[in-house]
DNA sequence: GTTGACTCCGAAAACGTTTTCGGTCAGCAA
DNA sequence: TTGCTGACCGAAAACGTTTTCGGAGTCAAC
């Protein structure tokens, strides 16, 4: 590392301007942005001598000046309430880290924004977007009747969620097929031998849980058990919640020998929970979580649960957004995908009760 | 779903600008401009009909133009790295969400951006900067000879590093100390009637690891232990190295009742472990973590551990930063923030061997 | 009535690109 | 010679701000 570059000189950095790489190149300024951006009107012995000189003064186009004239930002904005930073789950993270390596392969950038105050959210996605600052928007966390969808579709600003709404019919989503999940997740588990199983539930502000739930309805009757309101427990996606779920299922529900989790997290905090009241996992309680988180495996004992992968979901919605912005007609904007049940340590057949 | 904003034409928003605030007020885009900027030399009652008239239009300045003149972005960049986020501690996701909240604070963007190819990483922090899309940089997971250490100094790129270096002379950074820590924790389970402590170290190649099993020695010669350099395995910071570990320990090392581990993602990889070889924790072996997830108060059994707060790292980090592109001079610009123990129930006294 | 200070505002340049619209020149046909 | 075509390149406008510099007015003092 020999200081090659000559032009530092206290923190001020000089960067290369086009002006100068004309100048160096004896081109004007329009010719050398066409011969950089690869015109068709630029003959390739020019286009070769400009990119050397380019290349010589360590010029990289000033995005900044190329936003402005473009009127486009190559961003797209991903806003977290810090409200719900607490209980962003192991899954959020996985997923935001798989849409940044997605999008960086469309060559976006992903802004990320925090914002403390939850009714200013809304201002934040619109000052983001009226400042020029993004391109679209990435919305995790839908929820069930939700201000941002209708905000955003109003604007005309595009927008792709991670997960459905009440209100999904027109705008780009994906989504995994919670429902069918956890329909089947019932099912795997009254295949076990399980009749009295409980569920422990998700926020319920957040539609996904809505959808979940009505999953867990759905196996149930699938195979043939009567659905007892008594087995629902409230929860909101946090380990802390799987706790106190699996006290008051020990407290006021007899005879469960299965609980079906909203999340991992849950899962988590329901099997650790359980084991500090003495009951072992899996011979007297089975637990099964959601999302096939990474820790999910190496919890104690390895988690039963739904997988679907953060990372396909990612790069779906990268495309998508990348369509959207592009202004392309929307085709196959909304999809739905699977979940599969990954069978671990956490379920086992039915205990005798 | 009213169309409220009249001008949203099939995607084209079409933003207000500065020229037509000018021209509804009547008055100049300088005086506008100014006026909006809270200058000293525009009366407040124009101040007052400028506000009033750019609030109506819906006005916000486009930051695109206005960073082109000003030559800032009002961006931080992050770059993770795709290899490693497979690897991505619960610890550096919540870091990173803290970092956006304050640099939110501060009116600063988080610009997440991942790289895939390791080789091109230097690249990445290369052309962010100098396309003008970040005003300089965070790094995480410092290594013990960091090229990007070297490669931004050079170029005088305003940078903070969470984590030090061998390197860390002159470059401001915020760090854990780490090998206090350590040194703690061995103090504290010698306390507890351990002799033959083994760690589970981190990776290699981040320095923080060299730290952190510096301490663990330096905690052993404190409690009057010899260090056993077989008691040292290696791992990388992975629940799964935490697996491996515990079966190593097993399989080779007689008579170690503590294990430390370099993180807690790698503790509870090796409790996980511990429990399925039938080694109940903690009355045969103890297990301690470092770092102080949300996730390891829920883990069963809840995760004794030296925890430190994203929180506070990243709002340090975000003043500093915020701090080094002002263009201050840099006093304070190294700080070394505490852990403490947190004793829960993987740790407890000495079994009888 | 001139000067000076002070308050408030405007014209124009600047930031660094891309794009629009031509312009030059060579070659070739008429 | 004239005109036409195609290939290549340049001048200037445009994007929407901020900043520099200066100008017009008012008011008091001399």
């Amino acid at each position: 590392m020999s200081g090659k570059a000559a032009d530092t000189h206290r923190g001020k950095v000089k960067r290369a301007t086009l002006a100068e790489v004309a100048n160096a190149v004896g081109l004007a300024k329009t010719t050398v942005s066409r011969a950089l951006n690869d015109y068709p009107d630029i003959s390739e012995e020019t286009k070769r001598r400009v990119r050397e000189t380019a290349g010589s003064l360590g010029y990289v186009a000033s995005s900044r000046a190329r936003q402005l004239q473009k009127g486009s930002t190559d961003a797209i904005g991903l806003v977290i309430s810090a409200a719900a930073v607490g209980l962003q789950s192991a899954y959020q993270s996985e997923f935001t880290a798989a849409l940044a390596a997605a999008l960086d392969g469309h060559g976006l950038d992903l802004l990320l924004h925090s914002v403390t105050d939850p009714v200013s959210e809304i201002d934040t996605y619109n000052r983001l977007f009226q400042q020029g600052k993004v391109d679209g928007f990435v919305l995790m966390r839908t929820r069930c009747d939700d201000e941002r969808i209708r905000f955003l579709t109003e604007r005309g600003v595009p927008f792709v969620t991670q997960g459905r709404t009440d209100q999904s019919a027109d705008h780009a989503w994906i989504d995994i097929d919670s429902q069918q999940a956890f329909s089947d997740a019932v099912e795997f588990l009254a295949g076990k031998g399980h009749r009295r199983i409980a569920m422990i539930a998700g926020d319920e502000t957040i539609y996904s849980s809505t959808l979940r739930e009505a999953g867990y309805r759905q196996g149930l009757e699938k195979a043939g058990i009567a659905v007892d309101p008594d087995l629902i427990f409230p929860g909101d996606f946090s380990a802390a919640s799987g706790r106190v779920g699996v006290k008051r299922v020990i407290d006021s529900a007899a005879g469960v020998t299965a609980i079906l989790c909203a999340n991992d997290a849950t899962a988590m905090g329901a099997i650790s929970q359980a084991v500090e009241l003495g009951i072992e996992v899996p011979s007297q309680l089975s637990v099964m979580g959601y999302d096939g988180v990474r820790m999910a495996e190496m919890f104690s004992p390895p988690l039963t649960t739904l997988s679907h992968s953060a990372a396909e979901c990612g790069e779906r919605i990268a495309s998508m957004i990348v369509g959207l912005v592009g202004g392309d007609a929307l085709t196959d904007h909304q999809v739905l995908l699977p979940a599969q049940i990954i069978e671990r340590r956490s379920t086992g057949m039915a205990a005798n009760v």
